[in-house]
DNA sequence: TGGTAAGCGAGACGGTACGTCGGGTCTTCCA
DNA sequence: TGGAAGACCCGACGTACCGTCTCGCTTACCA
């Protein structure tokens, strides 16, 4: 299928999902109006329309981009893989406005295309702290009685929970504590 | 402080409260309109505006009757104890439609006052959570190294967590591995 | 029929009018815009939209101000009375600018309410000149053989006729020569 | 001058101006819409506008097609010449929508060009009229006192003043009193 | 019994955003 | 160079909400 027609622009999508973004951090989440996204972004609405389709797919796309890029590196130690991977999360939930982690939380659950999206957005990351306690099991760190699905969600849930639900602190020493409750006390 | 003038229609609040509910099941928590749950109602917008100074605060009460009602009379058997608390807190949270478990999580983050407001619909459960484990760490059913306030997040976090970030079901076993992975296995 | 709620702001239909008025003088008459209007009119959109459900009802009401109060008072001199009226025609036309009673004859055509009360603006005075054409007629000053209906049209069809169709100006002299070929030659 | 490169499509031209007229007899004349004419016509937008600078000169040159192929052959009766020529334009006039004469008015009176391209339309048989006015003129027709010019317009005017004003009909007995009305009663 | 204070229904109003449509320009590839 | 295809800018339209306001009517208590 040869292209028709103009090109489109290659960067109208940068700056779209940019300003969108800006919008979200300067204003809240639901302020974010597709007007001001164009004017910021240097745009005609109907360029962002013709993109995507409705304002839900816009914000979609912007939360989209911000997967990815957190290398994690297994050593041979999982107290400490763990540790530096729960901290990864809370850091990154943390770095965010709650806000928008809770909206996002919400949109998912109306809409499953959004849900896939954020989903995916957390993926990767538990998929490291799964790995790194299956390996933990393997190696008899862990009581042989737990099963590993469980202690993955007892130690990421209690992330979520703390930000969304009751609105505690995550701090490093939680973290801390997450890991030891989890793995029990260090044996040094 | 003696009431004057004409005193408020005793039914209004249940009407409102109802339509408020049965709009949010008929299309949606964020369709929820003020004029339309007005209409429902048979009530005017402003006697709306009266009680609850914004859609917010109104859904807000909605929710809030939805709390309560629950009986807990802990035995002497922690582990049969919280059994039963979670899976009333989780068949609560199966009850609701996930998506008004979401749309309240992310008002309580935009609004404070909504906050307390959800916040104080879990307490209870969360509480007596919070007791059974104490008083499992004293009769020393519980690892002494593990602060019992993380315990209390690694029970009831993941479910939090299953529902809303991850989508995995939350089902009986799956309680009974959450406190079987606390408490360590059962010792018939 | 007891008036419910708040009553109309009876400011409001005066102020968008004119300012829709002076939008038109401004900017001409396609390039009216509803949202500059309730600006102009220090009044929001949707006010606007609950009086005239469409700017093509709006621009109506605004035409409808125009008409009305230019007293006639008969003579007994057809002559004079007959300059006079298309004099007074002729000025009102003169007075608006061409754009606008052509858009309103358009508009005219193509919408039979808005037909109806463009036709409404030119009736009165319409009106009075085929009076005094009977009037001419009965006094026997007009030739016997002429229908006074092909009369007034021939007095008063050229000064649109010149205005939207050929553009030639219209002076005085051009009035007094319609009376005149009408007439006759004045018999002084 | 050579033409260079690509010849321009013949057939474009008619099946746009088809296209055109086609969609103002379908919904209107300002619901033609340079997009869909482009689609009707099976055509690029880009070629439209490469032959007609602007919507308002596309819709000038489907106009102008309206224009000419009627033969005047003046005889030496004015009264049957006059009748002829009237009966003429009010036929063309007639077998127009009315909205398309009164849309080109309003056009021919927003931009200029327009204006000049709509008055060629009635330009060669007012000229007729003109001429066949001047030699009842000459021939001692009509009353030495009546200055040609306002006669032609009092001739023509009212045709078009029926149709965008009044909203009368134009039917042959109606000519007839015009010419009638004109030249005065006919001698046999 | 008549005044005063508040509740209530009804609906106007200001404001903000949405998603759509149309005109006219620009950019690419192909003939 | 002409043409098809379609992206792009700009400006306007009409709609949906929210939360405030202004009426008239009703229901209480109080003097």
């Amino acid at each position: 299928m040869v292209p028709r027609g103009r090109p489109r622009d290659a960067g109208v999508e940068g700056r779209v999902l940019d300003a969108a973004m800006a919008e979200m951090r300067a204003r809240g989440y639901d302020a974010i109006s597709v007007d001001r996204v164009a004017e910021r972004a240097g745009v005609a609405k109907t360029t962002i329309y013709r993109r995507w389709p409705s304002k839900a797919e816009l914000v979609m796309a912007m939360i989209a981009r911000l997967r990815g890029g957190v290398p994690f590196d297994p050593s041979d130690d999982p107290r400490h893989d763990l540790t530096e991977l729960v901290t990864g999360i809370a850091a990154t939930l943390e770095a965010l406005p709650t806000t928008l982690v809770a909206d996002l939380t919400a949109a998912a659950a109306r809409e499953p295309r959004v849900g896939e999206s954020v989903r995916a957005l957390w993926a990767e990351r538990h998929a490291a702290v799964t790995a790194v306690i299956a390996q933990a099991q393997t190696d008899g760190l862990l009581p042989g009685h737990a099963d590993p699905r469980v202690v993955v969600d007892q130690l990421v849930g209690p992330l979520y929970y703390r930000l969304l639900i009751t609105g505690e602190p995550i701090d490093p020493a939680y973290v801390r504590a997450l890991v030891h409750s989890t793995l029990g006390p260090e044996q040094s």
